[in-house]
DNA sequence: AGCAAGTACTGTATGACATCAAGTACATGA
DNA sequence: TCATGTACTTGATGTCATACAGTACTTGCT
């Protein structure tokens, strides 16, 4: 934090809250380990953006342990343990929940800061 | 917390990290007392959100603390105190750097949720 | 007049969570 | 062999949104 916005905007903690239904998004085609998602996070925002470690294996936990998603080790029995992750019903359902969430989220702040995304809006 | 998301999908705490940015773009146009921005504000999402009152006086003494805003009492001397709040020229470039983050953000999320508005998107 | 409800602001906990910092362990290429 | 990358873990720490509990004034209703 205190952090001040370096150069090109990106500040830490403004995915917070978005972390769960991140992961759990990252999961719904297919299961993957930890450090995968770790990986796909941070390439999915061009290298400009990365959810930590740290954050990523205390979410994993913590959805494990409200039954979102499931953990188990895979078979790379010749060394490089991985632990898979694999997205409970449960899960399939906060999961759309989060997502309306987000949308609706998003649109409120779209208002409030003026930045909703319009045919003439030049930012896309 | 733990609210599981009633019906209509609006979770706390996803404003989170937001907060201050709204405050500084609910002081854009005008000076503003406390509980004019909290109405303003509960009043943008339709009433489905709220800022808690707490928060936003909070944000305030931060917001101060850190130079992006300034307060000063108006002088309703017949009763009914109102403090108002001021944006500093410091707190207008933090809030054009916010917004950047906040577009930026919101394309991140957009893309890990699958979530981005286009043209064919029922959603708008 | 009496009283509820709304306006307006304040202060002290509390808890969630993103990160820091540090570490373990194995694999691989120079 | 030695740095670098992969892969996972855990114990602080700090920020921030909120709960909870106030104070004080005003206005509408009866």
């Amino acid at each position: 934090m205190t952090e001040t916005l370096s150069g090109d905007a990106f500040s830490a903690d403004l995915l917070r809250g978005h972390t769960d239904t991140i992961v759990l998004g990252a999961l719904r085609g297919a299961d993957r380990y930890g450090f995968e998602i770790y990986k796909a996070i941070r390439d999915a925002t061009g290298g400009r953006h990365e959810v930590k470690e740290a954050t990523l294996y205390a979410t994993y936990r913590r959805l494990v342990k409200d039954g979102l998603v499931e953990a188990y080790w895979g078979d790379e029995s010749q060394g490089g343990r991985r632990k898979y992750y694999r997205l409970t019903d449960a899960g399939r359902a906060v999961y759309r929940t989060n997502v309306a969430a987000w949308v609706a989220t998003r649109d409120v702040i779209d208002i409030l800061l003026d930045t909703a995304p319009t045919a003439k809006d030049h930012t896309r």
